[in-house]
RNA sequence: GGGCGCGUAGCUCAGCGGGAGAGCACUACGUUGACAUCGUAGGGGUCAGAGGUUCGAUCCCUCUCGCGCCCA
């Protein structure tokens, strides 16, 4: 028997330790079921389980759980990231603590320290998964340096080197001068800032006292201009094309150029050009062929390459010494407030500093041709589809992608330099030596690159290089392409794109056939979580609180495609009381002996009840089954809260409570066969979404020889079993009862009283129906009698319903002129609904332009309506006749 | 500047061509042998605004206003 109250905390370690090591999880290579991948998206090692992780792998389960239900060989592949720099800050601030430093220990020592580190606490995130429920396939858990994974690494990037799609460029990157890397443009966070405009007149060379004002954000960089340009067509400026300009502080000549890209209604309408210095310069600077002079060293200071004065002078430093010496000479025209976007890098929060430095690209134009082909072509698709718009502007106009990292942690480039500068490229050092004594006639000391990839680059590769890539392995064969991604729209650039570009560059096929987008959770407010705002609600603080299956719940609820997920707690209190009320109906099952009963036939049924639950049933089987193929995670949440406690728990259990207490016969036995029936099929329907509690309901309802719940047949039970007279005869009852219920409450008839019923104007279908449920009307509704009236007794109140009118007898009670008004209002409302339709029917426009089923629906409401209104205007007079 | 999305009950949101709905919150009543983490009932909305298409518009189209996000 279960517990009085459904307890989630000891529950779910339980039921999840006893999923685990039953292997249900597990894929099966060997298996002759269909497969069904998900590539899980590896956590960030340095993670702990957010809210978004939450949303993500709650759906993936879900999805994994169902198709594995309904006979897939599901395979959910897990794993972790080892996220180069965020692992690095870690590790360094743990360092720092300790008094020491990565450069202090040295490459080797810091590896091993952030390996142990890993060994420590990189576990945390997919222990936290475990908490969720999450159903992957540990056994074959990855890391993005694991030996296997690293193998597929080299093998791509030697690869992509010989095609001539990874090469090495100098070109502007985003420094990081703190961290000492480039970081990806996608890492690069503008936020707004409050600066100035600096507007800064130059010498005109040969001009004596003639200037060309150029305005700029950072004058500091003014140290490194090359040219001055002007719109070509800018009046103002066009006789000085060609001369130029005295660059004060350098005093060096520079050009005055004609580009389109100097803005003629922006300040001056001239611009300074520092190629070394800005994105939009440096392709001036290509166009004109204009010298780069790059005056910052790594740290972001001045270097010699800037007059001596600024020499070593931090960049904010330098900035107030060129402006009060550009003052001290008399050339600062002026100062403007002026609002700007500052490059910040996301991660570690610096002022990222656009700097020429050599790096190794992928040339990611050319590999984006066929990724952008298989999402035009269908091959991939997004839900919702209109992210594929994200996804082919982010791929039609892609830069080349820097994928080195001045990092340690990370796999490291495996490219040797000998010592006149050439480059060999091989997967294994061995391999570089006899290139390079082949190509020297003898051996020569080789160098390895210090610096390691983008992270992305071997998360690219994550949907073949775990399933044993560049070795030919049955996992390979069997489950990629994996059959849906699941993630967020911020990571379409990231990760998605790239994994397309990998994919179909090394398997000639892409990863997966659907990209399933959903939404970023944000508060309740409508903000985004994050630490600086405290707003952050903290997932397993809330599985604490209310169970993992009512977290679950939430979120799948609350998934509604294209619109964010704004969580509060009180909905998550919300359905952690509908788990309460799972658990309720199914202690009632079992006390009432209500089980699946063997040999039980759903389609030869006795009792019209009995039909119509099981109906229901099978009409929120379909709802459910055809929304989670659809990814609609909310509607499949919908169909099960609305039947499990709107009908199943409201009304069948209500109705089928007299015939259990009576005893045992066979309409008895039905029942409990048909209670224990549905129950199991809901805890079928409902285990993706609330795996533990149904599972463990399941426990002690399951018959002998029948395993766990997650491995069980999805409910299929097909479409003869909706019964459409059952319904209508049984939610007819509901309304009835409902009526009788709403009149007794209005009038404020005492709960508990019992009142005698009569009726009036039956028509012979609605007064046998009534007699047939006189029983649940009895108990639902408090009423006895059902008599027919000849009139209506002193102190009959009146409600209408369709086919008859009920007339309670509340005896001297009621206020006659109270009630009057009641019915007043009933006949008010109902003819405005028989004036409405009758409008609508008699303009011939609609009869012939309308459908014709649409047609007979109006004249059905319309003939229901009128009858409706007869009614209680008979009731009416008959009150007034009183 | 380009793109995407959103304005429906106090709040969070479904619905998206033919009866305006749900959950939460609110109000009243209630210990009927599963459930007070509950039950019964109720109040509450010119579906942002304007125009158009249509027999018919919350739903489709255009514009306006307001809000959010992404890219430059």
């Amino acid at each position: 028997m279960l517990d009085k109250t459904y307890e989630p905390a000891a529950v779910e370690g339980r039921r999840y330790s006893l999923w685990e090591a039953s292997g249900a999880f597990a894929a099966d290579p060997g298996s002759a079921k269909p497969p069904f991948t998900i590539m899980m998206p590896p956590p960030n090692v340095t993670g702990s389980l957010h809210m978004g992780h939450a949303l993500t792998f709650t759906l993936q389960d879900i999805l994994i759980r169902f198709e594995r239900m309904r006979g897939r060989d599901a395979l959910w592949q897990p794993g972790t990231d080892h996220a180069g720099i965020a692992t690095e800050i870690v590790v360094e601030k743990r360092l720092a603590e300790e008094g020491t430093s990565k450069r202090a220990l040295g490459r080797e020592a810091f590896l091993e320290r952030v390996w142990r580190w890993r060994e420590e606490s990189g576990g945390a995130i997919t222990r936290q998964l475990r908490r969720l429920g999450a159903s992957a396939d540990w056994r074959r858990e990855r890391f993005t340096l694991d030996p296997g994974l690293a193998a597929a690494v080299r093998r791509v990037f030697v690869s992509l080197y010989r095609e001539g799609l990874i090469y090495r460029d100098k070109r502007l990157v985003n420094w990081d001068p703190v961290l000492h890397t480039v970081i990806s443009d996608l890492e690069v966070e503008p936020r707004e800032a409050k600066g100035s405009l600096w507007h800064i007149r130059y010498p005109i060379v040969g001009l004596a006292g003639r200037f060309i004002t150029v305005a700029t954000t950072r004058p500091e960089t003014m140290l490194g201009d090359t040219a001055v340009a002007v719109h070509p067509e800018d009046p103002r400026w066009q006789r000085l094309i060609g001369e130029k300009a005295l660059l004060p502080l350098s005093d060096r000549a520079i050009p005055i150029i004609a580009d389109p890209f100097a803005d003629p209604k922006a300040g001056s309408g001239a611009v300074k050009i520092t190629p070394a210095h800005d994105f939009a310069d440096f392709e001036v600077a290509r166009r004109h062929g204009l010298p780069f002079i790059n005056i910052f060293d790594a740290d972001a200071r001045l270097n010699e390459s800037a007059p001596a004065a600024y020499r070593g002078l931090d960049r904010f430093e330098a900035r107030r010494r060129v402006v009060a010496d550009l003052e001290k000479i008399g050339l600062l025209e002026k100062v403007e407030d002026h609002a700007l976007l500052l490059p910040h890098h996301a991660r570690s929060g610096v002022v990222v500093e656009p700097w020429l430095t050599d790096q190794w690209f992928c040339d990611a134009a050319t590999l984006a041709g066929p990724a952008i082909a298989a999402v035009e072509s269908g091959q991939t698709e997004f839900v919702p589809r209109q992210w594929e718009n994200t996804f082919f502007e982010w791929l039609r106009h892609i830069e080349p992608w820097c994928i080195s990292r001045q990092l340690w942690w990370g796999h490291r480039i495996p490219a040797w330099y000998a010592p006149d500068g050439a480059v060999f490229v091989a997967e294994r050092e061995r391999e570089a030596r006899e290139e390079a004594a082949h190509r020297y006639g003898k051996e020569v000391p080789l160098r390895q690159e210090e610096d390691v990839l983008d992270t992305w680059f071997s998360s690219a590769l994550w949907p073949f290089s775990t399933l044993g890539w560049p070795q030919e392995t049955p996992e390979l064969a069997r489950y990629y392409p994996g059959d849906v991604l699941v993630t967020g729209f911020d990571i379409i650039f990231f990760w998605v794109a790239r994994m397309m570009m990998m994919g179909l560059k090394f398997e000639g096929e892409v990863p997966f056939r659907k990209v399933y987008i959903h939404a970023l959770v944000r508060d309740e407010a409508g903000r985004k979580m994050s630490k600086s705002r405290g707003n952050i609600i903290d997932p397993l603080k809330l599985i604490d609180r209310y169970g993992c299956d009512a977290l679950r719940f939430t979120l799948a609820a609350l998934s509604v495609p294209g619109r964010d997920v704004k969580l509060s707690e009180s909905r998550v209190e919300g359905y952690r009381n509908f788990a309460t009320k799972l658990w309720n109906a199914a202690r009632y099952a079992a006390m009432n002996a209500c089980r699946p009963a063997p040999g039980f036939d759903p389609r030869s049924l006795s009792l019209t009840l009995n039909r119509w639950i099981i109906g229901a049933f099978s009409e929120c089987a379909a709802q459910v089954t055809a929304s989670l193929e659809g990814f609609r995670f909310d509607e499949a949440a919908g169909a099960l809260y609305h039947f499990l406690w709107g009908r199943f728990c409201d009304w069948y259990l209500e109705f089928t409570k007299p015939l259990l207490q009576r005893g045992e016969d066979r309409a008895a036995a039905e029942t409990r066969a048909a209670t224990g029936f549905v129950l199991a099929g809901i805890l079928h329907l409902l285990h993706p979404i609330m795996p533990f509690i149904t599972e463990e309901i399941w426990d002690t309802l399951k018959g002998e020889g029948e395993g766990m719940l997650i491995g069980r047949p999805w409910p299929q039970p097909g479409p003869g079993l909706f019964d459409p007279s059952a319904a209508e005869e049984i939610e007819w009852v509901i309304a009835a009862i409902s009526a009788i219920r709403a009149v007794r409450a209005e009038l404020h008839v005492p709960p508990a009283a019992r009142v005698p019923l009569f009726l009036k104007d039956a028509e012979e279908s609605a007064s046998l129906r009534l007699q047939g449920a006189r029983e649940l009307f009895s108990r639902l509704a408090r009423v006895d009698g059902f008599e027919r009236a000849a009139r209506v007794p002193e102190g009959g109140v009146q409600a209408v319903v369709p086919g008859l009118t009920l007339v309670l007898s509340l005896g001297g009670v009621v206020d006659l002129a109270r009630e009057k008004a009641r019915l007043a209002k009933e006949i008010e409302r109902i003819e405005g609904a028989v004036a409405r339709i009758g409008e609508k029917l008699s303009n011939p426009q609609f009869i012939s332009k309308a459908k014709a089923e649409v047609v007979e629906e109006e004249r059905e409401k319309l003939a229901e309506a009128i009858g409706d209104r007869e009614r209680l205007k008979s009731a009416y007079h008959r009150l007034a006749a009183v």
